[in-house]
DNA sequence: CGAGTTTGACCCGCGC
DNA sequence: GCGCGGGTCAAACTCG
């Protein structure tokens, strides 16, 4: 299995988050409400649990170093990744293939819908037997864009919310258009 | 009135 | 074939 890290810099038509990760920290990251703690990326399986990724069985790696989930969990108290603010990026994990737009990151947050820049449409919501919390569906609103978000709160520490995407937007992000 | 949300129903893949 | 679980659809509803 062959693993890749998810670039951080914005580029068209790429999957928003990581750059509007860069982007929202650096300057008004009090002002969203939320602590970009963790990020991870999914397996090429898309139809794997969520949950799994949370696991002692994944591998993640760091951007700064690499160490398993395993080890990596024992370092997953919140306080610990608050206290340096190079954390907010900590871990990634994803795998290459042909479907490797489809990405998932962790994060700390109050709120339940981050903004992201990108106008969603939530199209379902559905209680899975894996997780007690309910898991929302979300399209893109832009018209001829297909991408997909599901997002859940983490079942062990429902202070974080994992958000995964699927799809690559075909058109630029509003918040982009603002922002730049 | 249009856009977004809610929610039950439906569909599909998978394991047995 | 059947049941289960996850994902999507779509009508009804809400809100600005």
């Amino acid at each position: 299995m062959s693993t890749l890290l998810v670039p951080l810099i914005q580029t068209p038509g790429s999957n928003p988050n990581p750059s509007m990760i860069n982007s929202c920290v650096n300057d008004n990251r009090d002002d969203l409400g939320f602590d970009f703690s963790d990020y991870l990326a999914l397996e090429d399986d898309y139809s794997c649990n969520l949950s799994s990724f949370l696991s002692d069985s994944a591998p993640v790696i760091l951007q700064d170093n690499l160490q398993t989930s395993a080890e990596s969990s024992m370092n997953s108290n919140p306080d610990d990744v608050d206290n340096s603010h190079d954390h907010h990026l900590k871990r990634m994990k994803c795998t290459g293939g042909d479907k490797g737009s489809r990405i998932a990151f962790r994060m700390k947050t109050e709120l339940e819908v981050l903004d992201d820049g990108y106008k969603w449409r939530k199209y379902g919501k559905k209680m899975v037997k894996s997780n007690p919390n309910p898991r929302n569906y979300y399209k893109c609103s832009a018209v001829g864009c297909k991408v997909k978000k599901r997002i859940e709160r983490e079942i062990k520490d429902t202070s974080y919310v994992i958000t995964t995407y699927e799809g690559i937007h075909n058109h630029e992000t509003p918040h982009s258009l603002f922002y730049f």
